[in-house]
DNA sequence: CGCGTTCAGGAGCGGGCGCTCCACAATGAG
DNA sequence: CTCATTGTGGAGCGCCCGCTCCTGAACGCG
């Protein structure tokens, strides 16, 4: 045994998100991330193997934050299943608006970017958004057991999966510059129509 | 007077597009675009400056072509709001799964890895937006005026937008390799909500 | 205290790409 | 036919970046 690893990996991952968020992952260079986090690219190197292989670990981290993200934001909520859909797109407003560079979500921005190119940054994006759909299901079958709803069993799994791409398409539209108070204003109508939904 | 340009821009733009919208911008060269396309890079140049202004050309061709195929699919509908959302839903999967690598919008995708560094694609890609969503709250109007819908006035556009936002949605949803059948579902269960709104 | 082991990080290499430059060819006017 | 003009495209330059390698340095054991 000699030494043990030094440089603080949690920077290093903050450092490479914050530059790969907002450049990309081509416009990212592992020297950009080595002078910003003070670890040298070697290091850097010796620990991920490549630069897909840090993209990937910083991926994979702020994938899962995302989830919890939306676990903790549907969880938290005590109200009606409509009030629960507005809260929930509210915060997903707040968060995609709060950087001033409207730098979106970079779950979908490496999506766009590596999609075509790198088949494990689909996979883990697309088993984000399960798990994202997911949490919504849950809230959309509680939402049935209050009496709130009247839906088939097979509408479950598309309302929740509904609800999640409208948070989608709302951070895909901040990208746009869109004002916060017309993404809110879209936020309430899509909102509003969901609890409205019957059984066919 | 003498030489007039010679090689076919047509050609050389679709060339460029199919590059750009597979590989992305950064992934793409000049070289390759001239290779496919039997351009020279020289020729590139003097044409238009510089690779961003060649990338701008094709985006600004793709952008149109996106809201006249809008236009187009929502004009030809005939038939009931619901049906009519249904209708452009159904259109816009079917669009978007049309490629077997799932490569989603050349517009969405350029949106996600330039935004932050070329605002002229921010702007064209707001513009384009901006039109669907006229297109789109026009066929709400027609819909109120048929009976079919009893909204405000505020929430006209915010509903236009909301459809929009939805099958923007859905393209980003068919990146992740999601089954055309599953995109279909949640198109129903989301045009289905949509023709259920009533002024608050 | 010395020594082997393991990590740190800067220097450098090789390749790729955006862009320029130049020689050439195609055109139309005189 | 001749010549000036302008599009054409390949060769090449300069730069940047991913990655490797090698020199040190920090550690813990004996």
């Amino acid at each position: 045994m000699a030494r043990i690893r030094r440089f603080n990996e949690e920077t290093l991952l903050d450092c490479a998100q914050e530059a790969f968020w907002v450049n990309g992952y081509d416009q990212t260079s592992i020297e950009q991330i080595s002078q910003a986090s003070g670890v040298g690219n070697g290091s850097i190197y010796a620990a991920y193997g490549s630069k897909l292989g840090l993209f990937l670990a910083v991926f994979s981290r702020y994938c899962a934050g995302r989830v919890e993200l939306v676990t903790a934001v549907v969880d938290s909520h005590v109200g009606s299943f409509e009030t629960a859909v507005a809260h929930y797109l509210d915060e997903i407003v707040a968060d995609c608006t709060s950087h001033p560079d409207r730098r979106g979500c970079l779950m979908l921005n490496s999506l766009a970017e590596l999609g075509n190119r790198f088949p494990e940054v689909v996979e883990v994006g697309a088993r984000t958004v399960s798990d994202m759909e997911r949490v919504l299901s849950l809230r959309v079958v509680d939402g049935i057991d209050a009496g709130e709803l009247d839906i088939t069993n097979e509408q479950i799994d598309p309302l929740g999966a509904h609800i999640v791409l409208v948070s989608q398409g709302l951070i895909q539209l901040s990208r746009f510059g869109v004002p916060v108070e017309r993404l809110r204003s879209i936020a309430q109508t899509s909102s509003r129509m969901t609890a409205l939904v019957q059984a066919a």
